[in-house]
This record gives C-alpha cells, structure tokens and sequence, in this order.
DNA sequence: CGGAATCCTCTTCGATACTG
DNA sequence: CAGTATCGAAGAGGATTCCG
C-alpha cells in the first residue's frame, strides 16, 4: 500500500506539499491543533462532522509524516491527544495567508456556516502585524457572543488563548455576526453603528489595536 | 447542480479559501500562471498530464470567482490564453509559505520527479526576503540544465523572468539535480563541490545572493 | 464510552476518445 | 488546438460495528 497513494510527482515544494497536505481536511485539522492538543471527539465536532473514517486516517498520514504527535495526557487525565509538532506547527503562516487572501480580496464568510471561537483565534493570529507591533504591548479581551478569547502583544510577539484575560487594555465585544463582518474587512467605525461592536479601552490602546490588526485595507 | 458542490461551510476564511482552492490541482493551476499567460495546451504539459476534463472544470470555476481571466491575444496570435487577475495573483503568498515551509522542515524533493524551469522561478521568489533588499540591486542569470531564467533585485522589490538577461551580476550554473538540493537547503559551498554547481559574480555580488534568498538555516 | 476499522453509496478523479 | 464526453477507478461521506 505503500505505493498506492496519489501524487504529483513533481519536484517543486508546492506540488510536494500539496501531495501530503492537499486532501480533504487535512489543513483543518491543522487549523484545529494550531490552537492547541486536542482529542479525537473534540476533532470531529469542531470539523462540523468529518467521518471518523476519515479524521483517522488524516492523523495517521499526519503522524508518519511528522507533523502531529498522539500524546496521553498525564495522569490524572490520562487521556489521548493529538497536538502539532514543531513540523506541524510551522504550517501557521500558510493559513495566515490563506486568511490575508480572503480578506484582502473581499471573499465574504458565508453567514450561514458553523463558527468557534478557535477560528476566530486563528483570524486574530493572520491579520496580526508584527512588524507594526516594535516595542509594543497591548492585552486585549475578545467577547464574541457566549465565547471569550484573549491575544497578548508583547514586543513583536503575540501570544493567543481562550477564556479572559487580567487587566486587558482593550475589550472587543460582537455579536457572533457582527465579528464575521469584521472578518470581512468592514472597519470597525461602520460596526459600531450596528450597536452589536464595542470596543472598551483608553484612545492610545485603541489606536494600537487598530494599527496591529490588520483589515481589507491595510493588508 | 448548482448546489452540487461539496463545502466546509464554515465561517472560516481557510476553509472558505479551500472551498475554491481545496481541490486538486487547483493551486498549481495558479502556480503555472503565476509565470505568465499560458495556453490551454501549455498548461496541460506543465502540469504532467492532468486530465483535460479536470482542467477545463477547474479554469471555468477559476474564472466564474474571478481568479482566472479568459482573454485572446491580439491578432496576429489571436489565441485564447488563460492569465491570473489580481486576485489570483495575490494568491502568491500562500504558495510562497508552502516552499519555505518544505525547506524549512526539510522535505525533500523526491528525486525522480518531473521538473519545469517555471517551478525555479517560483521557488526563487518564494526564498526572496524583501526586508533584507533594501536599496539593493542585483542582477541574476540561473542556468538549470538547458533552462535559463533570471531574477532582478530592484529596491526592495523582485522581478523575475524566463531567458538570459543583460549585465548579470551573479551567474548561477547548476545541473538540474544540484539545484534540486540547493532547493532542498543544502549549502552553496557543499554544492559546488560536486562540481555541478557554479557561481560566477564579484565577492560583493555573490554575498548578496546569499543574503537576499533565504535557504533552510536562515529561514 | 472513546477511538478507530468496516461497509456501502455517492462524488470526484484520471485516462482516453471524440468534436468543433 | 481547445476543449467536451464517457467510463472505470479511487476517494469522500455517513452509519454502523468492533475493540479496549
């Protein structure tokens, strides 16, 4: 079975990468892991219904491949994971243009599609600038309908999670649709109108979290 | 059919972007246009014998999301030619952070594939690092095999190109399979003992070389 | 009960033949 | 040359079963 896999063949790292990364799911479930390990049930409701069939055997290619480690959780929880290796994880700044992509040349979200709060995790980590971000620090809190996630700036670093933060400079709160729309590139003066976006914080963080996120026109 | 297409539908901008892009040889599709206008024919030897059916569905499906224009070259050619828009250029990104990362993590390339010259060309423009150019200029020939093309540093900005070009400063000479390692990572200096690989240019001019294309250490 | 293999149906792919 | 049509093979999706 070794030989019975589909591939280019090509000598060129696009159609290389593409050989292992380009089937169904497989960039999700990085997209998933990049947020942090997870287990197999968490995989298949956060991919919105993968077959297991399916999610088992994208782990597996992924695991022979280097780029994703199944792990057991120490004891008391003792409980399997998969998280990224370092391999695996240096796949971020190819979703981070995928995400620019769509935003900068306007492809909306369908507004009819599932959303998590990691994607919006992910969304935040690609519209970052780093280098805006020189010397800079900023904690922000995002509250997006019943979800809550946070980004650190510090230096040119950021640093993102789930649930809140202590003493966040600024607080970002948006119905889950109004958040999408942000997405979208819609400047944040045109949400606030709708009266579902609110952004708490001194003028200055304001400002900065305007200039260390990038939307549709900046990018 | 219109609704025939399968989807993530996930308000996501990966998963929307890999709606279109997700499929196969959709993004070395994009990948052979990037180089310029090709014809349908030309696109088919490219990409090593993709099926015409598949082709033909993935450039109308290109061109209905606005990735791919449809034109006719001016008489006296008067040939139907296929070419990005802008959108689908700015696709560039994400195929450049799909190289690096198979550098990066060392992926090689598997040895008896299939090679193009335009691949190069990709590949060399995926290793350009903008921040490092500044207010540099350099003028580079790449001899492959039979296959020429060139690079022209300008600012901080890169131009690239099939064919010789006038005033090299920096001749790169390699045999097809050196430049498949120098594209795996390994160092000029271990190349040119093979005696397969050559760089012709002043010692200034070939510093710079080093310096503005990244390879698997500096990346 | 979580994790993964199996089975069956449907869609997509790939190769070639065919048409304007 | 530029595609369209056709058809067997491979992959995906979903439900169910097996296993620890």
């Amino acid at each position: 079975m070794t030989s019975g896999r589909r591939g280019y063949q090509q000598a060129c790292h696009v159609a290389s990468a593409l050989d292992l990364l380009g089937e169904r799911w497989t960039l999700l479930i990085v997209r998933e892991l990049l947020i942090g390990p997870r287990r197999f049930r968490d995989l298949v409701e956060a991919l919105g219904g993968i077959g297991t069939n399916l999610l088992s055997d994208r782990l597996k290619r992924l695991a022979e491949e280097g780029l994703v480690a199944r792990r057991k959780l120490p004891p008391p929880a003792s409980v399997p994971v998969y998280e990224l290796t370092e391999a695996g994880a240096a796949l971020e700044p190819v979703l981070w243009e995928l995400v620019r992509w769509g935003v900068k040349t306007g492809r909306d979200l369908p507004s009819d599609a599932s959303y998590r709060p990691t994607w919006l995790v992910v969304a935040m980590r690609s519209l970052f600038r780093p280098e805006r971000a020189e010397g800079l620090d900023l904690r922000l809190e995002f509250r997006v309908g019943e979800d809550v996630f946070h980004a650190v700036v510090e230096g040119s670093a950021l640093v993102t999670g789930l649930g809140t933060i202590e003493r966040p400079d600024v607080v970002v709160t948006a119905a889950p649709e109004i958040f999408r729309r942000y997405e979208n590139g819609e400047r944040p003066e045109v949400l606030a109108k709708t009266g579902k976006w609110k952004l708490d914080g001194s003028k200055r963080a304001l400002m900065r979290f305007e200039k260390l996120f990038a939307v549709k026109a900046s990018l």
